[in-house]
DNA sequence: GCTATAATGAGAATGGTTATCACTCCTAGA
DNA sequence: TCTAGGAGTGATAACCATTCTCATTATAGC
C-alpha cells in the first residue's frame, strides 16, 4: 500500500466510489510507468487480466474523480496518467518517430519561468489559464 | 491568390502534387480560421461539399506534404492547421470547457525564452528536440 | 487528341472507444 | 447474520472518426 494508493483511496471514497482490485492494479501500472501509456499498454503491463470494457470504464472514472490524466496528443489513441497532484508537476518528451511520450520533471528555477511565460501569454489574450503543458517533440534516444 | 496559396501551389509541384479546385478550398478554409480545425468543421466551413474520404485523404496528403500540420490533442478527434512555415510560429490555447482551439502569437522575447527553456530541458533528457507546443489551458472568453 | 497518371467520390471496412445489460460483489441497515 | 440496494464487472453490440477500395473522372505532358 503505496502513498499514492492512500491519496487515490481517499480521494475515491470522498466519492463513494469504491477502489477495487482491478481498479488498484491499473493504478499500480500508471504509477510504474514512465510516461502516459494507453489502454492496450495498460493491459500490456498489467499482470492481472482486466478486460477492456472494465478497463475503459475505469479509466473513465479515473478521469472524472481526477486521478488520471487523459493525454491525447498521439495518433487518436489516448493515453494515460496519474494526475499531477499525485505525481508532481512534469512535461512531455514526444518522439515524432515511435510516437511514445516521456515524463520530464523541469527544474524550479525554469518551471517558474514556464509559470510567468504562461501568464503573460494568456493575460494578452484575455484567457483565463487554469493549467499548461510544455509537449517538447523530437527523436527519443532509441530512435536518435 | 494569395502568397499562402502560391506558396503551397510551389511546395506541392516539388513532389509532383496537384493543386485542384477541392483543395483550394480546403486551404482556404484553414487560412480564414483562427485556430485548429476538425474534418467536420472544415466541412462545414467550406462553401464547396468535399466529400469526406476526399477531405481525410486531402488533409493527409498534405500532412505529408508538410502543408498542414494535424494536432490531436482534444478529445481524440483530429483538429488540422496550415503549417507554421505558412502562418508563422504560434501556440495554443485549449478551451477545457468547449474544447476550441485558439492560436496565440507570442512575442519574440518571450518565444526566445520558451524556445532556451525547450533546449535545456531537452538537453537534460538528452533528447533532441525539433519543435515544441505550448498548450494553455483554460476557459476561452466565452466559456469564462 | 492520346495516354499515363493523379484525383475523386461512394461505400465498405477498420479499430479505438462507449454503451448496454445481465450478473456478481459489497456494504449498510434490520 | 440476513437482506436489499447500489456499485462494479465482463461479454457483447453499437458508435463514429478515420482509412481503404475501386471504379470513374480530370489533368498534364507528349
Amino acid at each position: 500500500m503505496t502513498t499514492v494508493d492512500r491519496q487515490i483511496e481517499r480521494r475515491l471514497s470522498e466519492q463513494q466510489i469504491r477502489y477495487t482490485q482491478g481498479r488498484r492494479s491499473v493504478v499500480a501500472a500508471l504509477a510504474a510507468a514512465d510516461g502516459p501509456l494507453t489502454a492496450s499498454d495498460l493491459t500490456a503491463a498489467m499482470q492481472e487480466r482486466v478486460p477492456l470494457s472494465s478497463l475503459y470504464r475505469t479509466l473513465a472514472i479515473f478521469d472524472q474523480a481526477g486521478v488520471v490524466t487523459p493525454h491525447l496528443a498521439t495518433r487518436g489513441l489516448a493515453r494515460y496518467e496519474l494526475s499531477e497532484w499525485l505525481t508532481g508537476h512534469h512535461h512531455h518528451l514526444v518522439c515524432v518517430e515511435c510516437g511514445t511520450v516521456e515524463d520530464v520533471d523541469v527544474p524550479e528555477p525554469e518551471e517558474d519561468q514556464v509559470r510567468s511565460l504562461v501568464n503573460s501569454i494568456a493575460s494578452i489574450a484575455s484567457f483565463s489559464a487554469t493549467n499548461h503543458a510544455l509537449e517538447i517533440e523530437g527523436r527519443c534516444v532509441r530512435c536518435a
